[in-house]
This record gives structure tokens, sequence and C-alpha cells, in this order.
DNA sequence: GTCTATAATTGGATAGAC
DNA sequence: GTCTATCCAATTATAGAC
């Protein structure tokens, strides 16, 4: 197999330095030196920032809400759905130095400051990743396993809140450990 | 009553740039022109950056934890305590364009590029919040207004998680209707 | 305390050779 | 597709006059 491709590569290191520090704060010259290639050749790849940021925020979309579709379509009970999808944000903290968190957090914080396309993105995978959790959600109180009052929307969107939420906390102060305390509680309360 | 001093005056000005834009994306520029002096004027003041930042975010804390005193120590119903927590969240997302949101927040996202002090203080921040929710929901289960299996300050984690990230989630998609959707489901699960 | 002027660096981006 | 070289604007920060 011949080694990963410059493109790849570059958004590879974008998407670690985006999770890590921000889109802001990443520079053209991180990269470049993550890479081992010349700024000028980047903007060949991705001609400007924009462009870049927008690419691999839609790779990360497309990954992430695949994973969801094959998981919540699983045999597996609706409460073991959202503890394995809450699990993916924990294993996001728990890589590396536990200081990577899921990109669309640090994107919502910087929401002012991106393009029109990555903007509609950022709001796109809120949506979706809200939709397909109302549907667990729902089923789970179809079955009996889950109970509350109101609309399984607003559960969805609240359990989300809570795990982007918790994933720029618990990268302050607590870790991985804390970050799965918190998502284990909401869960609690639905199982109560 | 004399004009506004030019300190406050550009801590005003920056405050409100992290909230909307965040504090890499904020410049002395930006606020050398909000306020109408000029850049080396801001550096009289604060130094550097770092120094402005930490002096935003240490009088915003001190104000949010005085309110959250006075809330919490009042006579009122603890639900009552927590939905009016929650609507400070609400009232800053709904003011000016609806694109301001807790700085504590923001500066999850950015923790990385912070300086040493000012980081401290958003992990101090972080702590102090939910240790005096923690108080509250355990208040609120005592008198049997809540109703949950666990630790108050796991809970107390959970919501304030919540609230952080719901405020980044709904000034993207949905606003302070949103938002205030989504801490009210919370209560809900509590209360039942 | 505010100004002008300027330094020093970094950032995103382009032109053109190889 | 990658490189060198370069441009231009922005950014943080300082020196020194008023």
């Amino acid at each position: 197999m011949a080694t990963k491709d410059t493109k790849t590569a570059i958004m590879d290191a974008a998407q670690e330095l985006i999770q890590r520090r921000g889109a802001n704060a990443m520079s053209y010259q991180d990269i470049s030196e993550a890479v081992g290639i010349r700024k000028a050749s980047i903007h060949h790849h991705f001609p400007a920032k924009e462009d870049l940021i927008h690419a691999v925020i839609k790779r990360y979309a497309d990954y992430v809400l695949a994973l969801m579709d094959e998981l919540f379509e699983s045999k597996l009970d609706p409460a073991a759905k959202l503890r394995k999808y809450a699990a993916l944000f924990e294993a996001t903290l728990a890589e590396g130095n536990y200081d990577k968190a899921c990109p669309f957090a640090i994107l919502g914080a910087e929401f002012a400051s991106l393009g029109g396309a990555a903007a509609a993105r950022v709001r796109r995978f809120y949506r979706d990743s809200e939709e397909r959790l109302a549907r667990v959600i729902e089923e789970g109180r179809e079955k009996g396993r889950f109970h509350f009052k109101g609309d399984p929307k607003r559960v969805a969107a609240m359990f989300f809140a809570l795990l982007e939420g918790a994933v720029l906390i618990a990268r302050a102060d607590g870790g991985p450990k804390r970050l799965h305390a918190m998502a284990e509680q909401a869960l609690k309360l639905l199982e109560e």
C-alpha cells in the first residue's frame, strides 16, 4: 500500500490541530511542520484556509454520522446505544494528551469566524446528530427502557448539548472519567 | 457621574468580542475601534493580551458567582432557582444579535491557547459553578422536589455542561428558545 | 494617560521554476 | 505536486513625545 497521500495527511494534521487548539489558532505553518511539506504546497491542495476547514469537518461529519447510523441501527438495547455513543466522546478525549475535543464543540465556539459553508456544516451536524439521537430515545421509551415526559427531540437536544459541553469542561478539568460520569448521570435520569 | 473610565471601557469591549468571536479572534485593533482610542493606549492598561483576557474573565467570574450566591441563598424553590439560573444563559444569548455566548463556554474551546492564569481561572469557574449548583440540587432532593439516584455533584456537573454546550449549539441553531427547551427538559427529568 | 511612529513577527496567499 | 521567493496585511508590542 502506498503511503498516505498528501491531501489526507494535511487534513489529518488540520483536524488534530482544530481538535486541540481550534481553527483560529491553527496556521498553515503548523500544518506544514506536522506534515513535512511547505506552506505553498498546502495551498495547492486547499487554496484558502476556509476550504481546508470545510473539507475537514465535512469528512468528520460524514464519518461520525455513518458510525451513528451503524450503531443506532444495530440490535443493541437503546440504553446501550447511547452509552456507546457517549463512549465516542470519551475516547476522543482519552487520546494522546487528554486535550482533544469534538471538532464541532470547538467550532461552535468559533462559529462567528467560520465561513458560510463551514458554518452551515456545523449547523447541519447538530441537526443530524439530534435527529438520530431522537429516534433512539423514542425507541427507548417505546420499549419501556426510558421514562420521561415531553418530546424525544428535546431530550435528544439536551443529551447532545450535554456531551458537547462536557467534552470542553472535562478537558479543562477531570478528563474522560468526568465526562463519563456526566453522561452516565443523564442516562440514569432517563432510565429511572 | 463621570463617564466610564477607559480601563472599564476596554474590558467591556474585550468581553463582548470574546463572547461573540472568541479570544483568539479578538485583536487590540478591534478593541481600539470599539472604544475609540489607539492600540498603544490599550497596552498602557493591559501590557499583554493575556493580562486583558485574565482581567475580563476574573471580573466576569466574580460577577456571575456573586449572582449565583444571591439567587441560590434566596427563599425560592430549588427548581425556581435552577430555572432562574438557566435564564441567565438565555438572556446572554438573547442580547443583541443572538450571537453572544457565555465567555467560559468559548474559552473552554480555546483552552489550549490560554495563558496559565486564564486557564486556571476557567477551571476554577467550572468548579465553583458546579459546587454551587450541587448544593441547590441536593436541597431540592431533600425537599422532595427533585428525584434522582446518585451524587448531586454529578447531577450538577451534568446540568452545567448541558447549559454550556447548549449556549454554543443554540447560538448556531435555534436561539434562546431552543436553549430554554433544553434546560427545561433537564429540569423535567429531575422533577419527575 | 494618550498619542505617533515603528519594530518584529506571523499569517494567509500568489508567481513561477523545477 | 512541491519547491523557493516574495507580497501584503494584520498582530502584538515598545519607545518616546506631548
